[in-house]
DNA sequence: TTCGATTTGTTCGTATGTATT
DNA sequence: TAATACATACGAACAAATCGA
């Protein structure tokens, strides 16, 4: 017997990787096609933050692809925080709950606490809420007009019952209608539920870019710092889908107790033996 | 016609997962265990860093496993950034090149270049190598005794020609034998290059803890500040394989004109629509 | 409690495309 | 051109987790 013979011959619609593009799934690997229309489905809320998608054998059918194909798709997907698998479940579109903010998008730990030890959550306390203008800086950041309107939250946030960090959130108004100072203080979780819950804005990514500078004496006060005193500043912008910037937001920080933790892995199982 | 039946309907060593361990890649899924061994093999300079790994096919035959189970070990060390994949040529140990130390371990960035912006390798003047005693805190980030010997380098950074950065290195002295300041001077690369090819050390990862400081005199002079200046301070432990600790690292930055960029992603075909 | 259906997780094997030498 | 190596794709079978009948 010289080895089997292709016992499914033909029928299929493609070979291997295809020159062509399929269906509607675009160019390039079929793969990466799918995880494109996935990605676009997410964006569009086809399936809402929580909730499952189809198992993978639909999709595949659906798609007219292998389940294999499917599988790689949703797993970049899954590295990108975008999706959650749950086995015996499901798979799940990933929801900003507190857990997903502690884990990929706020870095401020204890000092000197191990890089695997459970992060405290920070309790946010709003100090104040204002319309304004964009400005330079901001705008090119949010990809918005230096004349656009704009919303400005100021919060102090706490860490084991002290003044750690100080929070300057800017976000483009026009995105954010009717979001007001009593909605942001009733939320519950995170403020990046509230964009997701209230808005069907999803943060999916991040930059952040860290600096030192003197405290001024306003925050310094805040933190409990002598006005001058060195403080870390950390820039961010949170992107959307299609990184579409949302926001902007500088923090400073006391790093007297607490530092800015930077791991850089943990995901998947540790390739280290 | 029902499906095409079974036609290998047997003989193979296992069905699916196994609960027993095979010839010897350990307990759980066996990719896993292959992801292990292999991390082994690396550790001990089986492939020495820049050669190549046998072809996937033949790793699957060593091991007695499907090729698809060899990809999906190998996967997740390509991800770690431990082995490095070259279609049409193979599979290859990561060395320490400058590229590699850019991309997984260097963060300091001009202020306000865009995160995908190539980045600039820092020249490195040596400003000081003196044996020590690694002290309470060294001590504990490098597992050894705080009367232990270490090595401690002092080395000052530019950037576009300017002093931006300076380093305070130490490393336990009995892993780094006639290790002096001559050989540091004329080394070619990086230090984690000298690492690797001398003492067969390689750093496969690192955890950054970032404070805000006021500067020490002699480090502000160095970096053109004041003392007492804001200044950026980087602990980084390095890590080679099994966790082990290999170097302690210090670094105070001056953000006037650089910042500590934080991306988090790029890795892999970008999950975003 | 047991059992079956559903869904993801793991493994195998094969075929074919694409890049390199 | 031929051989080799990684990349993509398909499909099948079984394991493990989950949930509800």
């Amino acid at each position: 017997m010289p080895a089997t013979p292709p016992s499914k011959p033909a029928a299929r619609r493609r070979a291997a990787t295809r020159p062509e593009s399929g269906p509607g799934l675009g160019d390039g690997p079929l793969y990466l096609g799918l995880q494109r229309s996935l990605a676009r489905s997410l964006a569009e809320r086809r399936w809402p933050p929580g909730s499952a998608l189809p198992s993978e054998t639909r999709l595949a059918a659906e798609h007219r692809v292998s389940i294999g194909t499917v599988r790689k798709a949703i797993d970049a997907l899954v590295a990108g925080g975008m999706l959650v698998r749950r086995q015996g479940r499901g798979t799940f579109v990933a929801s900003h709950t507190p857990d997903r903010l502690l884990f990929h998008f706020f870095h401020v730990v204890a000092r000197d606490a191990p890089a695997a030890s459970p992060r405290e959550l920070p309790s946010t306390r709003l100090l104040s809420f204002r319309h304004a203008r964009a400005g330079a800086g901001v705008a090119e950041a949010l990809a918005i007009a230096p004349a656009a309107r704009v919303l400005r939250v100021e919060n102090l946030l706490h860490l084991q019952g002290r003044a750690v960090l100080f929070d300057e959130i800017t976000v483009a108004a026009a995105r954010f209608p009717r979001l007001d100072r009593a909605r942001l203080e009733r939320r519950e979780g995170t403020i990046y539920g509230l964009y997701e819950s209230d808005y069907g804005i999803d943060v999916v990514r991040s930059t952040e870019r860290l600096s030192a500078v003197a405290c001024p004496a306003r925050i310094a006060r805040l933190l409990g710092l002598a006005p001058g005193d060195p403080v870390l500043r950390i820039r961010r912008v949170a992107y959307g889908w299609g990184d579409r910037p949302v926001e902007h937001r500088v923090s400073w920080v006391d790093t007297r107790t607490h530092e800015y933790l930077s791991d850089l892995w943990k995901r998947g199982p540790d390739p280290r033996g």
